[in-house]
DNA sequence: ATACAAAATGTAATCGATTACAATACTAGT
DNA sequence: ACTAGTATTGTAATCGATTACATTTTGTAT
């Protein structure tokens, strides 16, 4: 192991001269710096990081937290995140939290234990008092999920009113007895789209019937199994909101199951626009998030709060966009199965 | 910051004597244990890690680079590979390619600058001379690909003989011309695919058509459009094997846009099995690896290797599985344009 | 009570860099 | 030639733990 006391003696100078020529600090003469760098290749000298993170206290490292990494849509989230760390030096840590809230605190702990100098979370399961402490010694993001009255900084969109916009786009197709299979309840993201779903139900004066609201996992099995719990009414909805694009796909598979066809039988509608969504056949229609641009912006805003910048706001939420593409269609009678 | 000599003096004992309780020495006296481990509860003490890597000279954490994050088949690995590491107490920082070689270099000196105790390669696009020295003093296991003559340790399945049975099944269901959609023939695992699927045209006398032989990127849009120039050709084939599922998927797109239909007129086989591939209507035909076994074994080799242990072996090939649905039929006409 | 071994604890070096402060070399102005 | 001021380089403390080695305490056998 080549140390920069080896190179120091190599070139005929002290460390710190090593040190200032690696970092670029600018006060070393041009002969002398050559030296040192000839010596670094010589000797093929790699600074041990450890050292250097230790005495700097840094790690330019940053954690990022997702909940579950088989879900396509956070992939794409996770890349814009990286763009802009590697962009800015940092490296990603990623923690994949199984959908489990043990995992999830298990996460925390590294990032108390100064193993990344931040943290961006795609989940927030975690208790939040206990968050809310932490972001503020430690710098945390939220990224997709938002905590209730908290003041951690948080790039989304907004749910609730994404979530009436997917609603009212069934309302408009004349549907009236539409099923809901929500995401799991608690966290925010499960209940803010619930919320719009009942928002959107109320204002257009349609009731809000209690067998008609599954909680899902957001797994595609569950979007299958619920669905076909629906099925199995005696008045199936005439159409479906499925609150990720998973489960809206296992849904419109249990309705493919039951040899009905959508969205001429059953309407669907979807969240996320993860890329399956247009291939799959019917094309789902759906919500589409700027993942990409979330992470994006998620990862400037940690690294200001790791550089102690001040941040102008700290609620960012982006724009969404409905995608209409062919899992829905005019309601053309009230009920699935008419006599 | 709380640091270990503040325990040490809450404890009215010596530094040494709370490293040695935190990391269980055991030639600690009960009492002195008791104290030390009261006064880093009320103190609320967390280890700095850094300092400890330091010392210690390693980090508990393992990198691991992916070519492309957003294929849902390396997640199933880092899954498997995840599961094992922390079952031992290793970070997994996570590389995501974008399946670019400078990229996958730029990995490589995270590993070189010590910032992990070992890496896991899905990917293997690096210069081999560079690697092979890399993997002389470091760990270093390879994942799904492999690298030709080379000692570095590597868990896959056995691509040449998988690739040729997929082609049987095409060659056993009648078939005579068949298209082949390679990986990126610059990775071995490209070459393998279609040296096996050279192997079964060839051991039955069947020809091997330029034309018929295309390389994509493992994408679904590469899928698409090589299927489409399949379609340009006067005669195009009656199957298709893409080499893996992404770009199954996507030739079966094209298939379908130009009104044909999938087995009827042209049958498709992927490869990997991954989820989408028994949800996509025709349900896949396609080779199964065992994503979560090679990503578990592939920590557990190496493990050993940053143990120093000795390996039995340096190659292990796990089974693979044929996985019969719906995307192939037999072959009732030897051109799909019958006059 | 004594001697010796074993157990428990303490002291201080160490990991390998960065950096505050000190010291020296160089420059320009008089 | 002398001096103030700047540029360059060096010395040694420092980050916070671990651990080799030294020392003290305890236990046991005689």
């Amino acid at each position: 192991m080549i140390r920069i006391v080896d190179v120091a003696k190599m070139a005929n100078v002290s460390t710190a001269t090593v040190s200032r020529v690696i970092t670029n600090s600018g006060t070393v003469k041009r002969e002398t710096t050559e030296r040192v760098l000839e010596a670094i290749e010589l000797l093929n000298y790699q600074p041990n990081v450890l050292a250097r993170q230790l005495r700097r206290s840094e790690t330019n490292t940053i954690l990022v937290v997702v909940p579950d990494i088989t879900n396509t849509f956070f992939s794409k989230v996770l890349r814009g995140i990286e763009a802009v760390a590697i962009e800015n030096g940092y490296q990603v840590l990623l923690g994949d939290a199984l959908n489990n809230v043990e995992r999830e605190n298990g996460y925390i702990n590294i990032l108390r234990q100064k193993k990344a100098d931040g943290m961006i979370l795609l989940t927030a399961r975690i208790d939040e008092g206990l968050l809310d402490e932490i972001a503020k010694e430690l710098p945390v993001v939220l990224a997709c999920e938002y905590m209730e009255g908290s003041q951690i900084p948080t790039v989304s969109i907004d749910n609730i009113s994404s979530s009436r916009k997917a609603a009212e786009h069934l309302i408009g197709l004349g549907h009236q007895r539409i099923g809901f299979i929500s995401g799991p309840l608690n966290v925010v993201l499960g209940r803010d789209r619930l919320k719009g779903f009942k928002q959107a139900m109320s204002q257009h004066g349609l009731p809000i019937e209690p067998l008609l609201v599954q909680e899902g996992d957001f797994s595609y099995e569950s979007g299958y199994n619920l669905m076909m719990k629906f099925l199995a009414l005696e008045h199936p909805p005439t159409a479906v909101f499925a609150a990720n694009d998973e489960m809206a796909i296992g849904a419109i598979k249990a309705i493919k199951f039951r040899g009905l066809s959508v969205p001429e039988n059953i309407s669907v509608i979807g969240f996320d626009n993860i890329k399956i969504s247009s291939i799959f056949e019917p094309a789902l229609t759906t919500i589409a998030q700027p993942a990409y641009d979330i992470g994006q912006k998620a990862m400037e805003l940690l690294i200001k709060l790791i550089n102690k910048d001040s941040l102008t706001k700290n609620q960012y939420m982006l724009e969404d966009e409905l995608i209409i593409r062919e899992s829905c269609k005019k309601c053309l009678h009230q009920t699935i199965f008419p006599k």
